[in-house]
DNA sequence: TTGAAAGCGCTAACAG
DNA sequence: CTGTTAGCGCTTTCAA
């Protein structure tokens, strides 16, 4: 019955060399002094017998466990699943390459009802993405002194957590100049009340933006529940303004996708009328009529980032900075295409 | 630097509870024959102090690891990036929580070049997502004697495996059923030619349902590579014909969202002139415009009977049967409300 | 009903 | 330069 194949150890390694396990051991890890000629030979023994270390057995020793854990946001109001956003895929594929080449394992947790369900893990720490205030995700990390590394944060003080962010700012004001360019006069952002970087990072250069380029900001917030009305609301508040925007930055996706269905509903084209651009890029973004312009977090810079980071923290080395900011690629399509001319209709769309 | 705080080792439970470490062992796995008074002090003693058995000991001791392995299927083309449907991240959160029940870690694992990166990760067994034929990641389990369950299948005899699959069959059935009742007198379908049997069983009940029916069955497939070109030509062949489909049922989701836009392209609307039906829910599906009636997986029943499946099989216990098909559910959107009659224009999708 | 002790595979302190 | 050995925390014989 699907008895595992029973691995050598390091015994019979020895034993096949001809050497003792300690000799086997230094080899293995580049440790002792060894003559370089055994060093080789117990190596390629090693491999030929296809030795790998038991995990375990290493762990037990070290008092390690080269297990990291991701813990991604969940999604309000449905209890148990994450948010359907295909960065947050992304950067868990991105996490467990990074995590692979530092030769841990890469678990993905559920959501912790108490810092025992931690504790049950056996981590060497772990990456919590998108971190709210007071977030217990964080503060159970903190009870539990396991190193910790936050990707996004919301934190006044950020320069002392050991943090990767995307870097907001720097997009936002991308895509001021890209829409600016693409002869939009009036640029607007819609966004939400959440205090992760990644939106008041944003709204704060939003605002510079407008400042440095005279022109008064339009900004509308939607509540963060992400609701169906909530979206409705915000929309208004921006179309239903006597000098409404001519271009609007999105950073939440779900927002772009209601603002462009709205839009549809009165009659707005984009970009004829309107364009717009959203701040995360996914599927859903690449998959509307028209297709919207977004950004690109660098998921994989991001893990990688991260990664490095939480090993340095868990092997107490230094790591300067502790705190990483991630450049962002923004993705032009064809909903930033050019404002004030309407598009002869679903013909312009055709790439055949 | 970030020292992990030291969890108390069962010799401090015994030496707090002033019996030996055999006792405790014995009664917190209620394994030997011990006075029930002990046993519960003991046990009492064990929570009120915190104590967490060390999975590597234990592992160590037991030959297991209490891990097990998630592979996810790769995204054609992009080479290490899975595919980005939300019923995967879906089946994804709902099988942590399953082996968390069992008290098994997940992992996600990299794309495997070989059979050693699997060693490397001391796993129990794992989990293949929507295996192909000769799926090098199911040659590697099998290689390492590793138990294995998969999700979904491409076998001609399924029955011998441990799988979980989707009812493809009953799927279509309910969604031909379900677009005929809309109104729809010629019913289509578009997929793609991938020998999952999510595909190929679907196939087939579309024929037998069109064979009940007394109506010739309108096929069109699409090459596997996912490009444009593929989508347009195979949403072509179906268009082009003399006599078009009133309605189309398609299973996978970036041919549904193609022949969206093409439709609008030409002209066609949805629901008006014709209706379709995509074959897995997402995000992506809802926020089209029409959104699109889906099926939902059911990803968290495929995820439980996936995660006993596989623990039966590492505990070597028999389970009857190997082979579990899961329910799926319609959820009916505005995309298949009502063929044959032209909806008046985007006022028809407000919902304020 | 309870306890002593061996041993899982590995690393590292120490001895040679 | 290489080998012997203790011991990480746990489960499980075996003995009392």
């Amino acid at each position: 019955m699907a008895r595992r194949q029973s691995r050598p150890s390091i015994r019979e390694v020895a034993k096949e060399a001809g050497v003792s396990v300690t000799t086997v051991s230094h080899a293995l890890n580049g440790k002792g002094r060894l003559d370089t000629v055994t060093r080789e030979r117990v190596i390629e023994v090693a491999n030929r017998m296809g030795y790998h270390p038991n995990r375990n057995a290493r762990g037990l020793r070290s008092g390690r466990t080269d297990t990291i854990a991701l813990l991604l946001p969940l999604a309000p109001g449905r209890r148990r699943q994450p948010i359907e956003i295909d960065f947050y895929l992304e950067l868990l594929t991105a996490s467990v390459d990074a995590a692979f080449q530092h030769d841990q394992a890469l678990v993905q947790l559920p959501p912790l009802e108490s810092a025992g369900d931690l504790h049950r893990f056996a981590l060497d720490g772990g990456i919590v993405v998108d971190p709210v205030r007071d977030d217990p995700r964080v503060a159970m990390f903190h009870d539990l002194e396991l190193p910790l590394v936050t990707v996004g944060n919301h934190d006044a003080r950020p320069h002392e957590r050991w943090t990767v962010i995307a870097d907001s700012a720097g997009t936002t004001r991308t895509m001021c100049d890209h829409m600016a360019a693409k002869g939009a006069q009036r640029i607007g952002m819609l966004t939400v009340d959440i205090d992760w970087s990644w939106f008041t990072d944003g709204i704060a250069a939003y605002q510079g933006w407008c400042a440095d380029h005279g022109q008064e900001p339009i900004l509308s917030l939607a509540r963060r529940d992400k609701q169906e009305t909530s979206m409705r609301d915000a929309v208004a508040r921006l179309l239903d303004r006597p000098d409404p925007p001519d271009a609007v930055f999105v950073p939440p996706q779900w927002l772009a996708s209601g603002l462009l269905t709205v839009a549809g509903e009165r009659g707005i084209t984009v970009p004829g009328d309107m364009i717009i651009g959203v701040g995360v890029d996914s599927g859903l973004a690449r998959g509307t009529q028209p297709p919207l312009t977004a950004v690109d977090l660098n998921a994989p810079v991001m893990a990688q980032q991260a990664v490095d980071l939480l090993m340095k923290q868990i092997a107490g080395e230094p790591a300067a900075p502790r705190f990483r900011v991630v450049p962002t690629t923004l993705l032009p399509r064809e909903s930033t295409s050019r404002v004030g001319v309407r598009p002869r209709g679903p013909g312009l769309t055709g790439r055949s």
